[in-house]
DNA sequence: CTGTTAGCGCATTCAC
DNA sequence: GTGAATGCGCTAACAG
């Protein structure tokens, strides 16, 4: 363990070693006004010899900027926040500015907590990370720096929320589906209150609609997992022995639904055709065959969300509203098969 | 999209209001001092008619601490990270603490980068989150604040690392084969290069020395994949039909070899039990049966690094060197049958 | 070119 | 009890 607070070395030291004044030493470091090589010289010479880092704290208290943004998510656990928070720190990490994490673990007074911290940090922004695509109340429009929420909308419309297309999602799932000759398709999805579970199979059966065609048997909603989809897919084939195709609402579901289409010893993709969602690679690619399916482009919307943090920070207008980013199918061989 | 810069009120303001000076209001907002009730009030009224938030900025740049502390990773999309991200967050977020994240994406580069950002912003404390239980580079010893390695240790014996104990999990794991009557047990691994690999197997060698048993055959190294365990199990079978348990290295491996045990016909764990390392929800509980696992106990790392930050920054004496954390044995129905 | 002065927002002496 | 003064570390005006 490091030596407790050897008291980190201060610009007036450099000075002081370099025999100059505080404001020079500032400049010399700072390539501000004119400053004489020799003397920029000896004073970048006796901060390398201090090892003096600059306290970007007092900086920005002067500056009335912090250089932070805070990041408040309600669930760090869940898989769909990482992306987001990579791509944002990404986005930032480039830059001048440093992310405060916050994890308000879904409760809202930890999460209202959390915000008071983050603004008496006086971060110059902050992104709010949902866990799901359903609309999150908003923090309000009375605070001191902008907001932008990302994955889940805030159900202000005075907000400006980035979410990604679900609807879209839904709608390529199946224009896929029918691009490889697929007709009789059936859909298998979680949790029926989600608004991401409604969003795709509003797009899905646009697209089957648009074809003059209808989904097999009616939707099949209860939970997000690989159980589910085996369970109902094996009364879907019980009671529709010639689907060709399976839309699962998530990849963990589709993991299901290939298990279950194997063990009525049909094979994937030439009997049955099986497309997941989220594109979780870990497992998409873990099945045999692997699984095609929708992703979301998390981590392009993290850094969209960054940069329009820093846009508004900058004073650029932002716009308002709920913004749908595209989403982007990955084909595996779940529905076209590999030699 | 909130109003740009109302900037934000200040003590002063809030002072002016109530009509005090800045030293009375400090103290009546800190109970600080002796204030007279009725003035106390007054400020607090002020304080909050006008919406004021403390600078905690400003108290830190002359308290000499910042109460934030840096969270150094260099893989976020690891999933080991984000358990351990979660303990420390936790841990922090309780207190008067906030969490810088910084991304090195594996970059030293960037991580010396983000480091010098961490050490201008004044962190109290670092935590360094590594990818693997393989050794990383030191920051060094002469930095002013107190650093912990978590999961990845550092090669340097003087710095405080905390890690799971790879050794136990695989010892643990032969115990409980053990324990369920097993004895013809194989051992499917990911890439060997991985000190936790190693680690793993020299723990389950220990075991079944002391039970006066070995493995059967080479223990089988390749990645850290499905596919691996699928191949690797279909060929161990061949070579070694009488296998009662395989000990796999990790949950992904441990669902290919499911499958290909499930393919030979065989019945998990009735013939072959299996157990899988890392305990991952998704994929250890999506399968049937579910797989028996070996959690590390992440959450609780992440919470003890970031006590001994508070430890060391309150000038208790941490220690140093590699601290092995306990693992723990999650039975599920890969060993165990469940009715 | 260089140094002096004045704060950023706040908490802390110390007089009154 | 209260308030004026001092300074945390730094930069932006100025004056020399």
């Amino acid at each position: 363990m490091a030596d407790p607070t050897p008291r980190a070395t201060t610009l007036r030291d450099v000075a002081a070693q370099a025999r100059v004044s505080l404001a020079t030493a500032s400049k010399a470091l700072n390539d501000r006004g004119d400053v004489a090589p020799a003397t920029r010289d000896r004073v970048r010479a006796a901060a390398d010899a201090l090892g003096f880092t600059p306290n970007h704290v007092a900086r920005g208290l002067l500056a009335g900027r912090s250089g932070t943004v805070g990041l408040l998510t309600s669930d760090l656990e869940g898989r769909f926040v990482i992306p987001i928070l990579m791509g944002a720190e990404d986005a930032f990490g480039a830059g001048q500015v440093n992310v405060f994490l916050c994890d308000a673990r879904g409760d809202a007074i930890r999460e209202q907590h959390h915000l008071q911290a983050l603004l008496s940090r006086r971060v110059d922004g902050i992104i709010v990370v949902g866990r799901q695509t359903d609309q999150r109340p908003s923090l309000g429009q009375d605070l001191p720096v902008p907001v932008v929420y990302a994955y889940a909308p805030s159900d202000d419309p005075h907000d400006l929320s980035l979410t990604p297309d679900n609807y879209s999602g839904g709608r390529l799932a199946i224009e896929h589906l029918l691009s490889i000759g697929r007709t009789r398709i059936a859909h298998v999805s979680g949790d029926p209150a989600y608004a991401a579970a409604q969003d795709r199979l509003a797009g899905a059966r646009a697209a089957l609609d648009h074809a003059g065609l209808a989904l097999v048997g009616d939707p099949m909603f209860a939970s997000w997992t690989e159980h589910w989809g085996r369970d109902a897919t094996r009364a879907l084939l019980e009671r529709h022995p010639d689907i060709d195709a399976v839309f699962a609402g998530s990849d963990q579901i589709a993991r299901g639904v290939l298990d279950a289409v194997h063990a009525t010893g049909r094979r994937v993709p030439d009997d049955v055709a099986v497309i997941g969602y989220d594109n979780w690679e870990a497992l998409a690619t873990g099945s045999t065959p692997e699984i095609t399916s929708i992703d979301a482009g998390l981590q392009n919307l993290g850094r969209q969300a960054a940069q329009r943090v820093f846009d508004a920070i900058d004073g650029v207008d932002t716009g308002e509203g709920t913004h749908h980013l595209p989403v982007r199918l990955v084909i595996r061989g779940s529905t076209i098969a590999r030699r």
